[in-house]
RNA sequence: GCCGAAGUGGUGGAAUUGGUAGACACGCACGCUUGAGGGGCGUGUGGGGCGACCCGUGGGAGUUCAAAUCUCCCCUUCGGCACCA
């Protein structure tokens, strides 16, 4: 037999073993409780990295123990396939994006299956198919007809360069990510998706999801970023016109001196035109556009604003106060206005410093008397009321209430509700992406596709190196259509394509029915799988990701298509594979084998000789050349080993700075089982000998006896661990103490008994690690002498009469400090363990003379006796 | 600034319903095995002290018979949001 595991012999065996008998090909069975694991699919950029191996390892022992459970599991993978890099790649390589990413594509497939996880791969999808977008395109069109989906004029990131719209992640300090031209702000019509109908329903259900971690849903709820408040109605001095405001201090109305307007607010212009400030307003208004607005704007640009010229009316006061246009004025969050109240907000306050304008405080702490004039800061917190009318002397908060209702009566305000969220803006000037369904026609406006004409395929002869940004809009053949309305033959296809993040929202139901032609996915295929009960991906999806899914859930539901809301029953967001970066002053990122050991302490550029930097240990990315290529550890240790270490090195849900140091220590762990099982193969006739199955209680020996408890407990605790915790790392330790007390016996002397029972061990070690190491186990089991697959053996149960030993240990400490240990038994009585403590020589020792004031003795996890004197 | 998470040996990490701190590994040291070994086996390994013992879970207080675990304050690191009215 051979001496050491093999695995490059071993694993191809079994992994065409599984292939060949389509051990993980699932189908819809009634009879049977479903499963419905799935991993955040990968885009596929050519090869899988370290963080993949880590993330599909886990969900692959997840499933194959659930699988070993009963559950009927479906584990589908496919691939994230539109998206910028394709059009990247493609114009470096001089090479088409579908060429480069369908290569892609099988070059990690193989990868993938070379780690042995299982996927019933008759269900692969990549989402750059016609068969997959068709129906993105269908949906949206639904969407269309019900107004979940529009188009309006706003701002977008714009290179001039690269002739193309950018994700705010595409700009790195202002620049392109490319071309390093400076970003501008561009307004372009757009479509959107409106998520904010779902805002306060999307926001609700974050604490009915107990299945996500809290990180998440916080996440969630502060990007939502509900904030209740009240609108309140500003007469426009001289115009038949309000100006509407949104608060969350209503009770500091009267404190409001001025009003200030988002520099895009339409008012701005409308009200200063005519004015002798008009032309300073347009100025500063042409300058603000220049100024970067997010980000770390708020740094950088001084708080500035400008008199436009006009007034509006304080509805509480009856005040005449001017109206200001300012640049900390989001005209994307509530009405694009606010009241300036500076006495109770710290930037109406600086404004106010600034400008010389009037501060009031109307809110002040009990007792408390501030005087405008000397004041340094605003005061945000609550108090009591003063110059405010009739409210004076009231609690602000109560005020809040009061003074709403006051002014709803008179016609002025309302209570409201305000969110930080979004709609969520899908059309993207790119090539590589879906087309959004839709022509736009000179006669008709915008004229949605006929579902018959569906799907819009992408041009495939497209010419990305013409120039920057997308060739869609200057092929004719594409763009240049008849009206479906009218027949007018100078229509125009909308030429963008939408964001990916819209595929990704719902090709977890498309697996449940890959091949469905009748619509999006097979109605009683999605009723059977969907939704998906364990989820497993990186935190870096906290919102984008798992927020646009739960909305497309919602949108779904709505159509009726679906009858849950919710697509993500459980959620676990693994850590991040971290390494450290290293720098070259003159080459930038260097690769590990780019720097050379000059001394013990720095290392050297191998191109320049400069000192590197070793920076900060941060997630693996490809543009800092920290990734590590899994392949190395797979040709060296093979797969099982590779997976075997990913799990021991932390639990799932920790970031891991990677080091390889313990690789070896997995490698000897599987080889010590390996050993282990050839003994017992070589020294015991194990097809004669039966596992032991009984009770511990009915094994003669004490050596046997501890053993088959340990085994036991072993099982109890691997199956917690896996079931309960996804706590691989404790799983694996408790398996690897088995096989160190299984190393205890010298199975040249055991009995009969014990032999029965180390079989039993040795079995059940292979099961409970198949689920993590499953090719080396696959090939035990067999060289045992079983026929099936591993995989058709259940998983094990323990007995719950054998988890405990006859003997328990006592734990004796003198005033909270341990003194002494020993055994009793564990039918002993607590005063017997009282009295055996007291004789103890060693607490003797400690309680000399002293009285004795209270023993406590405890017998839950642990036997424990405290003595206080 | 706001929100969140985390700080335990030389390293990864155990122990979180308060109850033996450091399981299981890595590394290191010594020994055995072997012709040899990058293999295998064994012993030791938190710090201090010759020792009995003392000290130890980021720091400081507190609750308790008993605190890594609970409470309060502070420090550090990481992540998210960031002029949100």
């Amino acid at each position: 037999m051979e001496e050491r595991y093999n695995p490059g012999a071993v694993e191809p065996k079994w992994q065409e073993y599984w292939n060949k008998n389509k051990l993980f090909k699932v189908s819809e069975d009634r009879l049977k409780e479903k499963y419905y694991l799935l991993e955040m699919f990968p885009y596929p950029s050519g090869k899988i990295h370290i963080g993949h191996v880590r993330n599909y390892t886990i969900g692959d022992v997840v499933v194959r123990y659930k699988r070993m459970k009963g559950f009927n599991v479906i584990h589908p993978m496919g691939w994230d396939a539109f998206g910028m890099p394709a059009e990247n790649a493609a114009i470096d390589n001089n090479t088409h994006p579908a060429a480069w990413t369908y290569e892609n594509i099988n070059a990690m497939r193989v990868q993938l299956k070379k780690m042995g996880f299982s996927y019933d791969w008759d269900r692969e999808i990549a989402t750059c198919r016609p068969e997959y977008y068709r129906w993105e395109q269908w949906l949206f069109l639904q969407m269309l007809e019900k107004g979940m989906a529009y188009r309006k004029e706003s701002f977008v990131n714009w290179c001039e360069k690269c002739q193309t719209v950018l994700a705010n992640e595409q700009v790195e300090q202002d620049k392109c990510w490319r071309c390093s031209q400076v970003v501008q702000q561009k307004k372009l019509w757009q479509w959107f998706f409106k998520i904010t109908d779902y805002a306060e329903d999307l926001l609700v259900h974050c604490d009915q999801l107990p299945g996500w971690p809290d990180k998440v849903t916080v996440m969630q709820k502060n990007w939502i970023g509900k904030s209740i408040g009240s609108e309140l109605k500003f007469k426009i001095e001289g115009r038949d016109e309000d100006l509407t405001v949104f608060t969350t201090r209503p009770d500091t109305v009267f404190g409001a001196t001025f009003m200030c307007l988002a520099p895009e607010h339409p008012l701005v212009e409308t009200l200063s035109r005519g004015t002798d400030q008009e032309a300073v307003v347009d100025a500063f208004v042409q300058k603000v556009s220049s100024q970067e607005r997010s980000a770390d704007g708020v740094e950088k640009y001084e708080k500035e604003g400008v008199f436009i010229g006009a007034h509006c009316i304080n509805p509480a006061s009856g005040e005449k106060i001017p109206i200001y246009t300012a640049n900390f004025v989001l005209m994307g969050y509530g009405t694009g206005a606010i009241m300036s109240v500076p006495a109770g907000d710290q930037r109406d306050f600086d404004f106010a410093r600034k400008y010389d304008l009037e501060i009031r405080v109307v809110v002040q702490p009990k007792g408390e008397r501030f005087d405008s004039s000397t004041m340094t800061e605003a005061y945000t917190g609550s108090g009591v009321m003063v110059n405010s009318g009739q409210f004076d002397e009231l609690d602000s908060k109560e005020a809040m209430e009061v003074m709403t209702d006051w002014l709803e009566e008179k016609g002025r305000g309302k209570k409201a509700i305000s969110y930080r969220l979004r709609d969520w803006g899908i059309s993207r000037q790119r090539y590589w992406g879906t087309p959004i369904p839709v022509i736009h026609c000179p006669s008709c406006g915008v004229v949605p596709v006929p579902e018959s004409q569906l799907p819009i395929r992408l041009p495939e002869d497209a010419n990305l190196l013409a120039k920057g940004g997308s060739p869609l809009p200057a092929l004719d053949y594409f763009s240049k259509v008849t009206c479906p309305a009218c027949g007018r033959e100078d229509a125009k296809r909308d030429t963008d394509t939408m964001d990916t993040f819209v595929e990704s929202s719902w090709y977890y139901l498309r697996y449940c029915s890959p091949r469905y032609d009748k619509g999006m996915f097979d109605p009683a295929a999605v009723k059977y799988w969907a939704p998906v009960d364990q989820y497993i991906g990186g935190v870096e999806h906290a919102v984008l990701h798992l927020l646009y899914s739960r909305y497309f859930m919602r949108v779904l539901n709505t159509l009726g298509l679906i009858d849950f809301k919710e697509p993500f029953t459980r959620l676990l967001t693994q850590g991040m594979v971290c390494k450290e970066t290293m720098t070259c002053p003159e080459h930038g990122f260097l690769f590990p084998e780019e720097a050379k050991k000059q001394d013990d302490e720095t290392l050297a550029c191998s191109r320049c000789g400069s000192e590197v930097e070793v920076g900060r240990v941060i997630k693996m990315s490809k543009s800092k050349k920290n990734v590590v290529d899994p392949n190395e550890l797979l040709e060296r240790y093979g797969a099982d080993v590779t997976r075997l270490f990913c799990l021991f090195a932390a639990p799932p849900e920790r970031d891991l700075e990677w080091n390889e140091d313990g690789v070896e220590g997995s490698n000897r762990f599987v080889n010590r089982v390996w050993r282990l099982a050839i003994e017992c193969m070589d020294k015991m006739d194990i097809i004669a000998i039966e596992p032991y199955k009984g009770a511990a209680s009915d094994l003669n020996a004490q050596p046997a006896k501890d053993l088959y408890i340990k085994a036991n407990q072993t099982i109890q605790k691997v199956t917690d661990d896996i079931d309960k915790s996804f706590h691989f790392n404790t799983a694996i330790s408790a398996i690897m103490e088995l096989v160190n007390t299984m190393y205890t016996v010298d199975i040249d002397k055991a009995d009969a008994q014990m032999k029965s029972v180390l079989l039993f061990c040795l079995e059940n070690i292979l099961l409970l690690l198949s689920p993590i190491i499953p090719h080396f186990c696959e090939e035990l089991y067999e060289k045992m002498g079983n026929e099936n697959s591993i995989l058709e053996h259940g998983w094990p149960d323990y007995r719950e009469d054998s988890l405990k030993t006859d003997e328990v240990l006592v734990v004796v400490q003198v005033n909270g400090k341990l003194r002494a240990k020993f055994s009793v038994s564990c039918e002993m009585d607590e005063a017997g363990i009282k009295e055996t403590a007291m004789a103890d020589e060693h607490v003797k020792k400690y309680l000399q003379e002293k009285p004795v004031k209270k023993i406590i003795v405890i017998r839950k996890k642990q036997t424990l006796v405290n003595i206080v004197v």
